[in-house]
DNA sequence: CTCGATCAATACAAAATGCATATGAGTTGC
DNA sequence: GCAACTCATATGCATTTTGTATTGATCGAG
């Protein structure tokens, strides 16, 4: 029969009394059955921890060894309700977020800020990742929540909440000093019509894809697209090598790059969405907390 | 009404089962007074552990934190027999061991040598002090156990323990290049007669003290005392300094120190006795695990 | 759509365990 | 040497834990 707490609980009593007695007495029961406890444990550890005279009581070395033992472990048990409590309160635990590289420039940072302080246990699994690859993660479960470019597939729609968080104009980024537009604040699309357009590929981020695209059709114009990529940081790296203009999310210019500058448009300015994607039946409580957070902060 | 670790086991089970019928199998036991104990758990950390649908069980956040937790607390009280049988046995714990000067220069160093490396685990507490410091220490209790010169005083006798270790002879400590006794290896004291006599001073060792001025009595001479010291190390630095004589126990001679020479004795050489005090009443399994080692030692 | 299989919860009885009272045996102090 | 004290033992009762029987709910096969 294994060691239970109750026998620790008694040894320590005892331990600390000296006297079989006044330890019954201070664990409100009788003397008897505190010496057989004592006694079931000693035979379940396999040595005495008391050598009585029929007089007084000490502790044998096995007894003192075991005290400080026993201590810890008492109090590791007691602090369990505290422990699981702010577990279940989303106090303590693990959230694993994926975001667009977008994101990065605007809301995240403040996101993580904010989380941070009002949750400092709990430990955040961040990832960048494209909206495509999150809405597969959450699928699986493998991320908690998503920072991801709408609209969500219809198949997506069954299993995911979703939440805007932010709807950004979209800006030019043009390499600097870019003849025949020196000292412009606003530029016109047909302006740039011939230069090459560096942008997402649609499989990736479609719903900016064709924002983009929109952009240029409305105005009757069919842009130039010369280089594809899946990053922020690379689009605006080959703006700012002269390789072409993009269009960015506002919050973007931000990231001020040497050799690059940002133009806001005058005509048909296309927007992008940027919100927020997890299970519906995602019950973490840590989830709920960084939900809750952001509602509180959105709404004021 | 606390936790206890039968709740502990159980739950562990379940969480690694996933299923409330197996686990009770894995516990030899049947179903329902495991969802019982599960559920009285619950309502003591005040918070559920699985969400159950009537066809599965899954663990909550609350749930999942527990379950490291458990398992330290439950490995931890399964540790306990073994930790307590080892310090019963001497194989873990803490000696306090007191020695004479003297014998730092002898018996102590091979004594914790073979000691530390047969019970790797036990502290030593180490604590050079004279005979009569010793004697105070253990009677007090301070100490398990003291390295040093007898006699022991007959109030002492009662509630220590004795046992020879080493008796050696006394070897002459003189500056080097002193007059009148280069290349000799033995000498008589009566070239040293007119010399300073460094040496212990009778209240700390009365029988080292004794048996040196006895060696002196009984060759009809006088010393001339010229100075005290209560620690070999300062004696034998007052020999290199010039500052007189001294007679030393013979395994001091290991100390080699500049500007020092030892002799021995041609007649009346006195001899010196260093032994263990132990309390008779200290039931210490370290200190007798200490004991038997050495009677093993030195009865080989 | 119904029926059988599966799984957890509930109800109640039996077994085991823990506790209290009464008592015994060995010391200690007067 | 007697009274007071302290821990151990014995016995009966209360509580807790477990087992058996059953219910209720869900899922899948025919």
């Amino acid at each position: 029969m294994p060691v239970e707490l109750r026998q620790l609980r008694y040894f320590i009593a005892v331990a600390e009394e000296m006297h079989f007695g006044r330890a019954a007495t201070r664990l409100h029961m009788t003397q008897p059955p505190l010496s057989q406890t004592i006694q079931a444990l000693e035979s379940e550890l396999g040595t005495s921890l008391f050598s009585r005279t029929s007089r007084s009581v000490a502790l044998t070395p096995a007894g003192i060894a075991l005290m400080p033992e026993a201590r810890r472990i008492l109090q590791q048990a007691a602090a369990l309700p505290d422990l699981v409590r702010r577990a279940a309160s989303g106090e303590t635990g693990r959230l694993s977020l994926a975001f667009v590289s977008t994101a990065d420039y605007s809301v995240l940072p403040p996101f993580l800020r904010d989380f941070r302080a009002r949750y400092p246990q709990v430990q955040i699994d961040l990832r960048e990742a494209t909206t495509d690859v999150q809405l597969e993660d959450l699928m699986q479960g493998r991320i908690d929540v998503g920072l991801l470019i709408p609209p969500l597939p219809d198949r997506a729609k069954i299993e995911l909440e979703y939440a805007t968080v932010l709807t950004e104009p979209l800006v030019l980024a043009v390499p600097e000093g870019m003849s025949g537009m020196q000292g412009m604040s606003t530029v016109d699309l047909k302006i740039l019509v011939d230069m090459p357009l560096i942008i997402f590929p649609r499989r990736i981020a479609p719903a900016f894809h064709d924002a983009i695209l929109a952009c240029f059709h409305e105005a009757g114009l069919t842009p130039r697209i010369s280089q594809e990529a899946i990053q922020m940081q690379t689009i605006v790296g080959l703006v700012s090598a002269g390789m072409g203009i993009a269009l960015v999310p506002q919050s973007v210019s931000n990231l001020k790059r040497a050799g690059v500058e940002y133009k806001a448009l005058t005509r048909n300015i296309p927007f992008v969405e940027t919100g927020l994607a997890w299970r519906r039946d995602n019950a973490s409580p840590v989830l709920h907390a960084f939900l809750d957070l952001l509602r509180k902060k959105t709404s004021c």
